[in-house]
DNA sequence: ACTTTCATAGTACCCCTGTACTGTAAAAGC
DNA sequence: GCTTTTACAGTACAGGGGTACTATGAAAGT
């Protein structure tokens, strides 16, 4: 019953299940059949929606960014108080954070399409140089904000404090990625760094034990 | 003239040529007849010191980590004062980040096989858990004798900083890997970053403008 | 009603990849 | 001196990958 269809929402359908595959098996096992198979469709049918497997990883990666930003910004509107930083900040940490299944595969074939941009400069431009540019200058101002309200310290360079941020919690989450830490610990370092950042006397309250898995 | 052969040093040789294609097109690009063609051997030749190439990509992972324990252990000893934990600490920030074309190299295969860890669990146990661990450690004995001389203060949480700066590194050596931020602004973020762990009120030096490559 | 277009299926092709098999000259062992 | 082992080369094979080609019902247009 070959009626008409929505060609985006079918695109849509064909990048879940790349997404899928590549948070179970890992980009490398990405291939035309196994995303076919993953969407429930004939190997064709991947074809007839996107001319080419790169066409099919590059519209992956763009569905990934925007989910992303969807996410991020349910998550800044749902804030109580929107015009607290701190709060701002400790959404930003739980969204980007791999605590939940979908965060972790966010996270996991985000982290991995980087590793291919890194040797593919064709297709790093847009979203790994330009997506995380507006991220940090966002946070950058929310900081700025922060600082002029007298929330933290007037002697920190905004601009680095959000890069340091972001990339720190970059680093943590590919840290949970790998299986060296859990979330909860994960969660821990950064309430930490956020209460260094607002000279909060008091820490959070500690995790099980250690900040590594194993000892 | 088939002499006996040094099997070492054979395998440290391809190993070698692993990592250079690796580093070059990407550990996806990573083939038995790239690695033969860029260690100017026959293929034959590397499943000869190989059986396989599991057993190739698993050497030369470890290759990987044995020369970076080896960098990092002779920049700790060609410290003017061994005793200074910040000396050590930026001693660990110059090796860590990809500011040379060998740890840029080393950091960006390192994060490829990380990648592929996340999805191969017995790819990452020894390496990317039990390494990472070590390294958190011996930081966190640092930080703590630094803590005692009243370097640092001594409400901080060691061991959360001990992770807080691997994890820093780690994502900031991301960041330049994709192009996002100049290895100068790297650095900064680091000095940064160490300059906020010791309290220092003057920040260092500003690199050029910003702190991402390209607005 | 007839034609065109659309969404789908099946299949086939060619290239690349890992691996195995066979061969060979030079050193080593006895 | 003969045999065995070692370090290498060449080639072949089977599987999987992306891509292209053809076919086919069902809807839509006129």
């Amino acid at each position: 019953m070959p009626k008409r269809v929505d060609h985006a929402q079918r695109r849509a359908h064909i990048a879940d299940a790349l997404v899928r595959v590549a948070a179970r098996d890992g980009l490398h096992a990405v291939t035309m059949r196994a995303v076919a198979a993953e969407a429930g469709m004939s190997l064709n049918l991947v074809q007839y929606y996107f001319d080419t497997k790169a066409q099919l990883m590059h519209a992956a990666l763009q569905h990934l960014e925007q989910q992303s930003h969807e996410r991020w910004s349910a998550q800044l509107e749902s804030l109580d108080d929107p015009g607290s930083a701190r709060a701002c900040l400790e959404a930003l940490v739980d969204e980007a954070l791999p605590v939940d299944a979908d965060s972790h595969t966010f996270q996991l074939v985000w982290t991995s399409y980087a590793v291919l941009a890194m040797t593919d400069p064709e297709l790093a431009e847009q979203p790994f140089i330009e997506g995380p540019n507006r991220l940090e200058r966002q946070l950058t101002s929310i900081l700025a904000t922060a600082q002029a309200a007298g929330e933290i310290a007037a002697y920190l360079d905004v601009s680095a404090e959000a890069a340091r941020l972001l990339s720190l919690g970059h680093g943590v989450g590919i840290s949970v990625l790998v299986g060296q830490r859990s979330a909860a610990q994960a969660r821990y370092l950064m309430r930490y760094h956020l209460s260094r950042l607002f000279n909060d006397p008091t820490p959070p309250e500690a995790p099980g034990q250690h900040l590594t898995a194993v000892s």
